[in-house]
DNA sequence: GTGAAAGCGCTAACAT
DNA sequence: ATGTTAGCGCTTTCAC
């Protein structure tokens, strides 16, 4: 069906070996004979095999991406910087996604071995505990994380902690003083307790009262009555939410505009991840913002500089690149806070050191 | 480095043919000797090479997806449906992007063909005069297109031109009289030509007057002055915008509120697509609604049901899904419109015939 | 129950 | 300039 090297150099009246040399090396044939073969090739719509030149110990070319959805945009903007880079220099892309799930990840990362891909960007749920990465480790495979944040592995990153610092300091600038932290229900990532750290020592230098992170239903399409209640009655209710991510941020504002509770009059909202869409909403999502496509593409950059020995610096390093305080506009200063705070979160570091 | 059968033989002392049948018909060796085989592929962590595998004729499991990009939802949410079969079917996707250009779709289609992918799932700008399909089909090469509309080639979609008409219908009942159609810069693809026939058709047929459709850039910041001007002076501006995609409704919202124009009030908003975060909106987005994620996996069910030979019905025709007006909140009666127009429009035929 | 050997598509070293 | 051949990792007859 499909047609071969032989098949090329029988129709061209060459031996096989010409053919592969009017291939890859047309410069040392016969004018006369590369014509001839390239209208064999032509007539036949021949195209070489990767197998045959993979089991000549080629290389692939093929980089795996295990990633945990791509219902949250954010992967898909790192998604787009890794595909950028790939096309552009000639590699194919083998996607897995594994939904938070441990079980999953293995499965993905054994799989992408089994196709003896020359490397992989990885986000998975948690980086410090999963020993599949230390088999990587063991067996010399070449994997950068992306999005998780540590520094026992190579990583590309924004500083989840110090990011969530920055931007509940910033609620704080405000005069928010009952700040309550929103996460996912599959939010055992590393990422998201970090996020919760930085939210906790935000909170307890101001000498406010931090709470453990309030677990939400993601895919609920009303926030739940309980949930519902302790965001919006008693006079403790919280005045600002920090939530772990935007796409969260977006749901919870929709349940508490459901509820007759406006954004950010009578609650100001800060979500995490900096989506594109969320600049899109209105009103516009107060985000902390991590450069999503750059991510990606850095994280491209360190695994082909692994991969082709060229790395700039330490690829095998963790990176930390610097996030920012998207303002938007779900956040409301609150009665007697001071210009002096506001001014302050100003000048805060936003990037990690 | 990477261990071969050949080294789990020497190591287990077998031949390499007993190391292969210990793997795949394990109930043919000897339990003993099956037992120091698994030790030693363990101990040497061996996995067998696809290579050698494939070589043999053994299928590849590999599906090629082409996409124009990923940064529009739209796109993702049927990615996530493929993903979801590929996964559970054990199949591997490799994914390209495009960015709507012919030269990409040329050669995204090439490449995955040269890694000799058993099918592939695309979505391209133009299906009805991409030559390079024809090429497939020639080639006996199996592909379903998703998104684009035509009966002319194997292919899951919204019934397009159809959808856009319910759609327009809906606003003209809602009393709208003065409709502009608004469509990306890239919008020559056949989906938006379809969509904008589904808009004349719609005017027409009320008396109304169609216009070209206004481009609009997707990715400025700001809506072009001249743009802003043409939709919101003069005593004949649009009362309603049909937008060929939702996220282009949603860049033309975030503009229109900037210039202080309030949606629905000043400006009713008719999107297409049904994303996901359109409903997390405020005030959530009117959208003609494709089932995205429905679409990828009907797309996976017709091209895996070719390649394994077990078509439901003729998977080689073009399949079209219903789509459903998503009603949203950003359309808003104009005064004068009869209930009775409203209550005609609920009684449409909504799916494709 | 196990081993030897051929062959899948291709490249490269060697031979002509 | 072109042809011959070995061998990459694996499966699968065919012998033993």
């Amino acid at each position: 069906m499909i047609p071969t090297i032989k098949d090329v150099a029988a129709h061209a009246g060459f031996s096989i070996a010409t053919v592969s040399r009017a291939i890859n090396a047309p410069h040392t044939v016969n004018p006369v004979t590369l014509d001839k073969v390239r209208q064999s090739i032509d007539a036949l719509h021949f195209r070489p095999s990767p197998l045959g030149r993979q089991l000549r110990g080629e290389r692939s070319r093929l980089i795996g991406v295990v990633l945990p959805t791509l219902a949250n945009p954010v992967f898909a903007e790192c998604l787009q910087g890794i595909d950028e880079l790939a096309s552009a220099q000639g590699y194919r892309l083998m996607l897995m996604t594994t939904q938070y799930d441990a079980d999953r990840e293995r499965h993905a990362i054994d799989t992408l071995r089994t196709q003896r891909v020359e490397g992989m960007i990885l986000t998975v749920a948690d980086a410090d505990t999963h020993p599949i990465l230390d088999e990587l480790d063991r067996d010399g495979l070449l994997y950068v994380l992306m999005h998780n944040d540590t520094v026992r592995r190579p990583s590309v990153s924004v500083d989840n902690r110090l990011a969530a610092y920055d931007g509940v300091r910033m609620l704080i600038a405000h005069g928010h003083r009952r700040i309550l932290m929103l996460a996912g229900t599959l939010a055992a990532s590393d990422r998201a307790r970090l996020r919760h750290t930085g939210y906790v020592q935000a909170m307890q230098q101001a000498g406010l009262q931090a709470a453990p992170a309030l677990e939400i239903d993601f895919n609920a399409d009303e926030l739940a009555p309980p949930v519902l209640a302790h965001l919006t009655s008693g006079a403790t209710r919280p005045t600002a939410l920090f939530c772990s991510n935007d796409l969260l941020a977006m749901v919870v504002m929709r349940g508490l505009r459901r509820a007759q509770f406006d954004v950010p009059r009578d609650m100001s909202i800060l979500g995490f991840d900096g989506l594109a869409v969320g600049e899109l909403l209105s009103p516009p999502l107060a985000s902390i913002s991590a450069p999503n496509r750059e991510i990606g593409c850095a994280a491209w950059r360190r695994l082909t500089g692994r991969i082709e020995g060229t790395y700039e610096c330490d690829a095998s390093l963790s990176l930390t690149l610097p996030h920012t305080l998207r303002e938007g506009a779900t956040i409301a200063a609150i009665a007697g806070a001071s210009d002096g705070g506001v001014a302050r979160v100003r000048e805060l570091p936003q990037a990690g050191r």
